[in-house]
DNA sequence: ATGCAACCTTGATTTAGATCAAGTCCGTGT
DNA sequence: ACACGGACTTGATCTAAATCAAGGTTGCAT
């Protein structure tokens, strides 16, 4: 089993203090640059401003815990930049990540009064944040808006049963194939669509640690299948946490399960 | 790996065939049972009666197919009776199975144009069926019923990722505690809470091909833990797939992640 | 009441991935 | 330039759970 070092674990109050004003800038959700790609863009001119008006936007370094298991839901954030963990951890502190949330995906959803996963920041995060009441009065007043919600939470739901098949019925070499798909996938999403085809490289800011505790595996698992898959020459790692696939459809074949290599 | 054999796969023509009239009942939802225990709680009489008018009552055998993996999303399902069985499959026929919706639950949203999962009867089920236009109409004519969909589905993503800590991180020990008592929560949540203390029975109607697909565990596994459990009286088997937790606090314990037995 | 088929249990053996154990690589600060 | 620490890789060994292999139980249909 897998655990992690006690996280840096600054407090909500490190996060206001990067925060931006936010009061006058109406602009800042009008302008922002991925709002296609999130929940925003169920907003019209004038729900744009009240977005902004709601939230605040927040810049956290790499390792910056956002939510803790346990304590009080009290926002809800949407990420506009870099990428977050999502985690369950047991008390022996084994842990899974359950997702890793990119520009354009929200995090923080709670029913209960307090969170049951924790969120930490991977790399250099920006995040839009939402207190609950804010959050629940924009649903009330743009209808849209909450249709949009609806449809992510169900769009992360149908991915979570997907990680529930890899998690209980694939090999360790399909998982770590998925993996790599799934960050082709993000990079390319957070990238645009510019040369995707003539690039094929996936983004992978986390650590061996973060994959394994988000495959099931052991990051000396992790780390053997990869460099497996570099040996075959189905990939090949660059510069700075990017990998280049270049097999694509071998990659997808073992990925699904089937048995070539 | 688990394969589960080729399902005897009715259509929905066969729900269908079975379905109440249900046009002039506008009474059905209102004497519903269970309505209080699921989505349509958000009603007021005016919006069960809607309910009744937009859905129909099917009463399906076991192994019965509700919804095929990659067939056009056109239905959306509240099971009022009976447990359902939610999966996805690997090509070769290894299956995990993501879920048991009981009495109460709701299953069959989608926002893509078809379903990313199975669905199949463990035993007599009863469920109402709305079909996807008549949903939509009902999200936009009652805010609340939209607003409690929204919270459902949030309270489904909250259990994923506790599954998911489950398929990656439990050891079979810890994952069958945890499915006993998750089916003995499952069976006080549809009996009512009449005499849960004395009690402490869980239901188990699946099978164990079925509970092994759910944990991710074969079913020699499965049936091998169970049987430790059953020799240190932790557990005790009744008649008719039922199964009485004799130590629910050393059960909590192991489900847990704790040490001991 | 008997026979079949599906389901479940138990035992023996194998194996994928975990664990244990060194190293290597790389970036940062001095 | 160098050494310190964190992240990663690679190899040797171990083990929890899978696989292989019989039986046993149960319930249903004749």
């Amino acid at each position: 089993m897998t655990s992690s070092s006690p996280p840096p674990a600054l407090a909500h109050s490190a996060g206001v203090a990067h925060a931006h004003k936010g009061d006058g800038d109406v602009l800042r959700c009008l302008v922002c640059d991925i709002r296609n790609r999130s929940l925003c863009s169920s907003m019209d001119e004038e729900g744009l401003a009240a977005l902004a008006h709601s939230s605040r936007q927040l810049q956290l370094p790499p390792g910056t815990t956002i939510v803790e298991e346990g304590e009080p839901a009290l926002a809800f954030f949407n990420v506009t930049g870099g990428t977050v963990k999502l985690f369950k951890s047991l008390p022996d502190g084994r842990r899974q990540i359950t997702g890793f949330a990119d520009a354009g995906q929200f995090l923080g959803l709670s029913t209960a009064q307090t969170y049951s996963f924790g969120a930490e920041t991977v790399d250099n995060v920006r995040l839009c944040r939402f207190l609950r009441p804010q959050l629940e009065t924009l649903l009330s007043d743009y209808p849209t808006f909450e249709r949009r919600l609806l449809a992510a939470v169900t769009d992360k739901l149908a991915e979570a049963q997907e990680q529930m098949l890899l998690l209980g019925r694939k090999t360790a070499r399909e998982k770590v194939a998925t993996f790599l798909l799934d960050r082709m996938r993000a990079y390319h999403l957070t990238m645009g669509h510019t040369r995707q085809e003539v690039e094929n490289l996936a983004s992978v800011p986390m650590t061996r640690v973060d994959i394994a505790d988000y495959l099931g595996l052991t990051i000396e698992t992790v780390s053997r299948t990869i460099s497996a898959f570099r040996r075959s020459h189905l990939i090949a790692s660059t510069e700075n946490h990017r990998i280049r696939i270049l097999s694509v459809a071998t990659l997808l074949n073992i990925a699904s399960g089937q048995k070539p290599d």
